[in-house]
DNA sequence: TTGAAAGCGGTACCAC
DNA sequence: GTGGTACCGCTTTCAA
């Protein structure tokens, strides 16, 4: 990237056009917004012009006189508070320069998954300008979508995706990378050759999958090569998770290293306390809530591979302004590169989440 | 963070003061904008008045008029162009948004250091409103850095803080921070106990020594603990750099792992090679730059600790247009958590950036 | 010290 | 289909 000269003149505006094609500013907006009633030809003159003019809206004039602000509404869970907290601060950092021409309402369902189709319909039918949503449960979400589509109404995933529906973007960690990240930094902490296990929720689920296979990925990589001898699916539930890790951990007594996928990490933990091999397993987890905490101050949990939330919110707004604004498209997918915390960066996380 | 109901009636603007004092609108102007030529009684019944009213100011239509764009420079190092790209891409896309109210000028010096002060000259001179700068004098920059500030002109400082300058805000990684991880990771990655080895340029400048502090920190909270049997100053000196690289590793034989808390890590890979120990010790650098990619995908490196220069770049500008917008004031310093980058998110990492 | 009024760039509405 | 123009909220100038 080279350095340019610095700022040309004066920069090009709607009147500009006008005055240069002979016709009025009138025309120019309506040809400039494929608005209703005028004539083709004059509105291809006028978008060439402004082409080779080199027009860029400005995006404060515009905003200034339509006095109706963009209204984005974002769904929620309430669930996990410090994760989807730290999203919505992200969201509401990023939109407020924008204020008051852009506005931003926050509804809540109780847990991922959970009413998220009413609270999709309600916004719809309120009339918003865009969408953040974290699909729980991307099937039940795709015909709305699709009316969504129909009314042109832009959708932004948020920390899953959903690539089945209609949607502008979806913003998350790349879920191979995470794996990856995972199997890299457990294969490096055990001393030797040792035995690891996976704990997943779904491996049906494209995500997880994902993180298996980064997970693989990464362990084939390493010259000295642990071995993977169990992959367990606990489907977010706290007594399978707990029951099947106390299985796994009995079926293999030289168990090195634990790496777990899901924020489901507690009833692993548990069973680990339980069988006393707290510190003695090196293990992975994922996203950092308050439960967490000790255990990483106390080397139980040697790392965790956070997802971003405020990131992903400040990301997911930017791109969804960013459309409603100019139309400018993101790209299909935006991937953030998940954060490795362990003890030593914990405090700066907390700090800044606080 | 509750959620708050969701958005008030409209906006209080300036004529909604003015009405509800009974003066003008360019009364209100003055008194808001501590301009000269108003009664400090007239100032103070309308300060109080918008309060009251929970006046904010419309950014959109305030830069519509004023159509002096608001000018910020930016001196960056053409030195590390991966790394100072990074900084300034990052820079670019926060100012996007803004323009053509917000101007950016990028003024390059060859090397870090060098010919600063005289860019700086040139830009108090040219009468921009505020300034973006890697300080690599900072002893230098601090007398200029009073000039400024005489003449309200806010500084920030990236990538490298200089608390003795006269600064609105700085953002870097936070120096203990990243010396505490890259001792966590060092700690970890060794099987048992083990001889570590600490490189830096000097341990006067303050970020260097809080490296070092980090560092050890962590090395002692971890209980199968490190030695930290060398400190190593290079003076950022690519011959000096090798040249005790050298001299370290024959003095330590069993020495099992290195930290380059600088960016000059070439030299001290280049001795390892001589030695024939690539490899067998295990390497924790800093930053990032086409180089080392080969060095981290073949193992050589276990990771390097990476300064995320976009996300500096972004908040640098975003704290500075924030001040220059409504005066906001950013913390007096802006830390951001380190990237760990191994080979598992190297690939990410750089497509992000390519 | 203060008020009145003219725009900034774009949109929306009215009249032709 | 097109031109003219009032106006969004704020800054700035000029006159009082």
């Amino acid at each position: 990237m080279r350095a340019r000269p610095n700022p040309p003149a004066r920069p090009v505006g709607i009147k500009d056009i006008a005055r240069a094609l002979g016709v009025s500013t009138g025309t120019v907006d309506r040809a400039l917004h494929d608005k209703p009633g005028i004539n083709a030809g004059t509105r291809q003159r006028v978008l060439d012009k402004a082409a080779a003019l080199g027009y860029r809206p400005n995006l404060a004039a515009r905003h200034l006189k339509s006095r109706t602000s963009i209204r984005v509404a974002v769904h929620l869970p309430e669930e996990i508070a410090l994760f989807w907290d730290s999203l919505r601060d992200g969201i509401r950092e990023a939109a407020a320069p924008f204020a008051p021409t852009l506005s931003v309402e926050f509804r809540n369902n109780p847990r991922l998954g959970e009413g998220e189709v009413e609270l999709f319909e309600k916004a719809l039918a309120s009339g918003v300008n865009g969408l953040i949503v974290a699909p729980g449960d991307p099937a039940a979400l795709e015909p709305l979508s699709r009316r969504a589509a129909a009314t042109r109404v832009p959708i932004v995933c948020v920390v899953t995706d959903a690539p089945t529906c209609e949607r502008l973007t979806s913003v998350s960690a790349d879920p191979f990378t995470v794996g990856a990240v995972a199997g890299e930094l457990l294969s490096r902490f055990l001393p030797g050759r040792g035995e690891i296990a996976f704990f997943t929720g779904w491996l049906g689920t494209e995500d997880h999958a994902e993180k298996l296979r980064g997970f693989e990925a990464s362990l084939e990589a390493e010259a000295r090569r642990a071995d993977l001898v169990s992959v367990v699916e606990a489907h977010d539930d706290e007594q399978a998770g707990y029951r099947r890790a106390l299985t796994a951990l009995d079926a293999h007594p030289e168990l090195k290293g634990i790496y777990v996928s899901t924020v489901n990490s507690l009833p692993v933990l548990r069973a680990l306390e339980r069988r006393g091999r707290l510190g003695k397993i090196s293990v992975v987890t994922t996203d950092l809530f308050p439960a967490l905490v000790p255990h990483i101050r106390a080397g139980h949990v040697a790392a965790t591979i956070y997802q971003r939330p405020v990131s992903q919110g400040r990301q997911a707004l930017a791109a969804l302004y960013r459309f409603l604004a100019d139309g400018t498209r993101p790209p299909k997918r935006i991937k953030l590169i998940p954060h490795v915390v362990m003890r030593s960066n914990l405090d700066q996380l907390l700090g800044r989440m606080g």
